[in-house]
DNA sequence: ACCCAGGGTCATA
DNA sequence: TATGACCATGGG
């Protein structure tokens, strides 16, 4: 759980295998948890999440969100909430915009919410379902009324999205090789991979 | 040497 | 509201 909602923010613009990293150091010196972190100085926490890349507004983002915590009393009331109102005040947060809140709903609290990432607006806007410059809203929207509410369905959907969308030239708008599912040469071929 | 990675905030116009 | 600067490490 909370181990999933610091994910959510050190991912941010980040390969996740930089965050493995920093989720490792935290992990060894047991400080996953929100009464731990919650009492580290903001520099200590920024050395250890050095790996992630941002470290600096990284830590201060982490803070915000345990102090949003704990001013909640923890997971526990927050679980209670519906998802519209826990959407909101996650985005209250400081460092928390609507894809981290997104995630944190989806993969934390487990709620139907659909997430909107850099590969899902790239694939879907070379496949020619969507225009690409769409609101972040605008396209939660279009894939939360198209498709059942399921927070499994969700779930897999983006996973697969993640693992295609990683092929998808990010030069070229129209690239053929990667539209017909190629490497194209722009393409390094073995991009980061794993998944959170 | 360059591009990229599952963003978000803040200052400008 | 819209665009740009900025944050920073690690891998291809």
């Amino acid at each position: 759980m909370f181990e999933i909602m610091v994910g959510a923010v050190l991912t941010q613009n980040t390969a996740w295998t930089n965050v493995e990293r920093a989720i490792g150091n935290l992990k060894s010196l047991d400080l996953l948890s929100l009464d731990a972190m919650g009492r580290l100085g903001r520099k200590e926490l920024a050395g250890l999440i050095r790996p992630a890349g941002y470290f600096n507004v990284k830590a201060q983002r982490l803070q915000n969100l345990c102090d949003f915590l704990q001013r909640q009393g923890g997971e526990a009331s927050l679980s209670r909430m519906a998802d519209g109102p826990l959407r909101e005040a996650l985005l209250e947060v400081n460092g928390v915009g609507p894809e981290t809140a997104d995630d944190i709903l989806l993969y934390a609290f487990e709620r139907p919410v659909f997430v909107i990432d850099a590969y899902t607006r790239r694939l879907f806007s070379r496949i020619g379902l969507v225009a690409g410059d769409e609101s972040y809203e605008k396209l939660r929207s279009i894939f939360e009324t198209g498709l059942e509410s399921s927070v499994d369905l969700f779930n897999e959907y983006h996973a697969l999205i993640v693992r295609h969308g990683k092929y998808i030239c990010t030069k070229k708008p129209r690239c053929i090789e990667c539209c017909i599912g190629r490497h194209c040469r722009y393409l390094s071929k073995n991009r980061q991979s794993a998944e959170p």
